[in-house]
RNA sequence: CGGGGCGUAGCGCAGUCCGGUUAGCGCGCCUGCUUCGGGAGCAGGAGGUCGGAGGUUCGAAUCCUCUCGCCCCGACCA
């Protein structure tokens, strides 16, 4: 490719818009431009490297088994009424309408897509277990898309759906599944973790997502040291912290605390750490009205709190619901005396002598004890946890904080959906079964952003050899010298009959821009020709990833290029 | 959806508070000459519905109203 014919407009400037370091670079590089808020345009660049990614995502699902199929974006509504997503999906679901009104959706997944034609086909046990996937543009209408790719309102996923006739069968291919994930992400050069997560709407209980550290990831995972237990911030459970102050006198007094709201306020007015107050937080959930009890020092986990009490829609109260229920205002709930369903987070049995609000203004209540003061009607684990708690798997072990991106997720579904589309095969004593199923997701589009966070510096990309766009940039840096022009031509023959993929800069510029966009643009290898080393019949190889030069005959420009790849 | 910010040339910005010739700057772009190992110099040049609509005014990028778009924080989410 000669880059004096090719698409790939670079910025010197970072652009405005863009705030973390893969949506500037991509922006800068060529890679992307925006159409409209979360909806971009790949450039050729930027689609070389999208490409690099689907083919070793196509490779290893298809070295799984799994066979590649094509299914459509465009859905009818009523596919997803048999499953109740059409609700479910709520907003997220682009919705558009045809000529004759009939309501239809953009694809945001496709489960119901695939067990429709799963429960055309499949009558028997015999014909399972079955995988199948595709690469396909997705749409979500996200409440905020941003951060460029990393979360778009379309973008690109890799998608498998297995159908199985055992738990068994649904196991062997959900392990394949994540030793898949682990090889994809392994050959893309990202370093990932696999951690226990929560499947949201999706379904299903058994669920893991890869997430590829970095530190602009959307996502948070607790990780302990001693015994590799691992989950993120939705599914992550703990001991709570490692010292937790006991209170000695433990006599229930009331407290004016006249104007003291917030737990900052209270803890500073008591003169005691978070730990001893007690945040009452009430909510409503179906028709009912709970209080949720947590240390002070640690937030709620809503979707915690949704799973504990098996109601998706609870929802906190509003200011003027808090005050009917309590007559005090917000502030200074507490659980003593209300008449509502207490539930406590699970940590809370280790704390004692608690200070929680007197529900009356200007009041709080101290030396409150659980159990005696107040009967919670459960506990659940429902708080975040916080770096540093105990790790409740081993017990010994801290968990630690780590940042990423969620790059895949594998769950297994059992039979929400096969049920509720009556998709179903005759077992070996001829019984009608709903289908086992798994499915798998991949985040194309996303692996590339991903990819940058991992492999930038200051001067741009830093590509990992399995994702470059190009094995190498020919840099000639005078092209009124006929001996360069005559090098650059013969080397760049070279490299393309040697089957690499290269861009020549064959644009009329000083070197100082060449060098620039070649470096910011990211590609690992740079061959540079200038009339200095070219009279001794030599030229320059630089290595991006190790700021290195070396100079070399160039006769064995192309042997150094094949040496760093096949390395 | 709540809070905040920003829309002026391809990119980055000034000008807006306090209305007043032909709306500026840097980079980029075009032409010519010089230059050619880390974003060159000189000379000349092109490029603008000042996001849009309406209003106030002798006069609006600037003031008022409405509206559209983009970004950030939050809620929420694969």
């Amino acid at each position: 490719m000669r880059w004096s014919k090719y698409y790939l407009p670079t910025y010197k400037e970072v652009p405005k818009d863009a705030e973390i370091p893969s949506h500037q670079l991509m922006l800068r590089a060529g890679m992307i431009r925006m159409l409209t808020s979360g909806v971009y345009s790949f450039l050729p660049m930027g689609y070389r490297v999208l490409r690099r990614v689907e083919t070793i995502v196509r490779e290893e699902m298809d070295r799984t088994g799994a066979q590649e199929v094509q299914m459509p974006v465009l859905h009818p509504a009523e596919l997803y009424e048999e499953t109740g997503r059409l609700k479910n999906f709520g907003e997220i679901l682009f919705q558009l309408k045809d000529r004759r009104a009939r309501l239809f959706a953009l694809g945001p997944t496709h489960e119901e897509v695939v067990t429709d034609i799963a429960r055309a086909e499949i009558k028997s046990y015999r014909q399972l277990p079955q995988t199948l996937y595709q690469i396909q543009t997705k749409f979500r209408d996200e409440f905020r898309p941003r951060f460029g790719v990393m979360r778009a309102r379309e973008f690109m996923m890799k998608d498998a759906y297995s159908f199985h006739a055992s738990d068994e069968s649904l196991h062997d291919t959900y392990a394949a599944m994540a030793g898949a994930y682990r090889r994809i992400l392994e050959r893309l050069g990202l370093e990932g973790v696999q951690v226990q997560a929560e499947s949201g709407a999706i379904g299903g209980d058994i669920n893991e997502e890869f997430i590829v550290l970095a530190d602009a990831g959307e996502s948070v995972m607790f990780r302990c040291a001693s015994c590799g237990y691992a989950a993120n911030d939705e599914r992550a459970v703990s001991l709570g912290p490692a010292m937790l102050e006991k209170e000695l006198s433990a006599k229930m007094e009331n407290v004016a605390t006249p104007g003291q709201h917030t737990v900052d306020e209270v803890s500073a007015f008591f003169k005691v750490s978070k730990q001893r107050l007690v945040k009452t937080l009430l909510y409503k959930s179906k028709w009912r009205d709970i209080a949720v009890l947590v240390p002070g020092d640690r937030e709620l986990n809503e979707v915690k709190l949704a799973k504990a009490l098996d109601d998706p829609d609870v929802r906190p109260m509003t200011p003027e619901e808090v005050e009917a229920l309590t007559g005090a205002p917000v502030g200074f709930a507490g659980p003593v005396g209300l008449k509502a369903i207490i539930i406590a987070d699970e940590l809370m049995n280790a704390y004692d002598g608690m200070i929680v609000g007197a529900n009356a203004a200007d009041a709080h209540l101290r030396g409150v004890k659980m159990g005696r003061d107040f009967k919670p009607e459960r506990t659940a684990p429902l708080s975040t946890v916080v770096a540093g708690d105990r790790c409740a798997s081993c017990g010994k072990g801290e968990l630690q904080l780590q940042r990423g991106v969620e790059i895949g997720h594998i769950f297994k579904l059992d039979v929400k959906y096969s049920k509720a589309m009556r998709a179903t095969f005759l077992d070996q004593e001829g019984q009608e079964q709903p289908f086992i199923m798994g499915c798998y997701g991949f985040g194309v589009s996303r692996a590339v952003a991903a990819a940058i966070e991992q492999h930038y510096d200051e001067r741009g990309i830093r590509w990992p050899k399995a994702l470059t766009p190009f094995h190498a940039v020919v840099t000639p840096l005078n092209l009124n010298d006929e001996s360069t022009v005559g090098a650059m031509e013969r080397v760049y023959a070279e490299l393309k009959a040697a089957g690499f993929d290269v861009l020549l800069d064959d644009r009329d510029l000083r070197p100082g821009p060449k060098f620039k966009d070649a470096e910011l643009i990211g590609v690992p290898m740079r061959v540079t020709l200038g009339e200095r080393n070219l009279k001794d019949g030599n030229c320059e190889i630089f290595y991006r990833l190790d700021d290195r030069t070396d100079v070399v005959p160039l006769a064995d420009a192309v042997a150094s290029v094949r040496r760093y790849y096949e390395a």
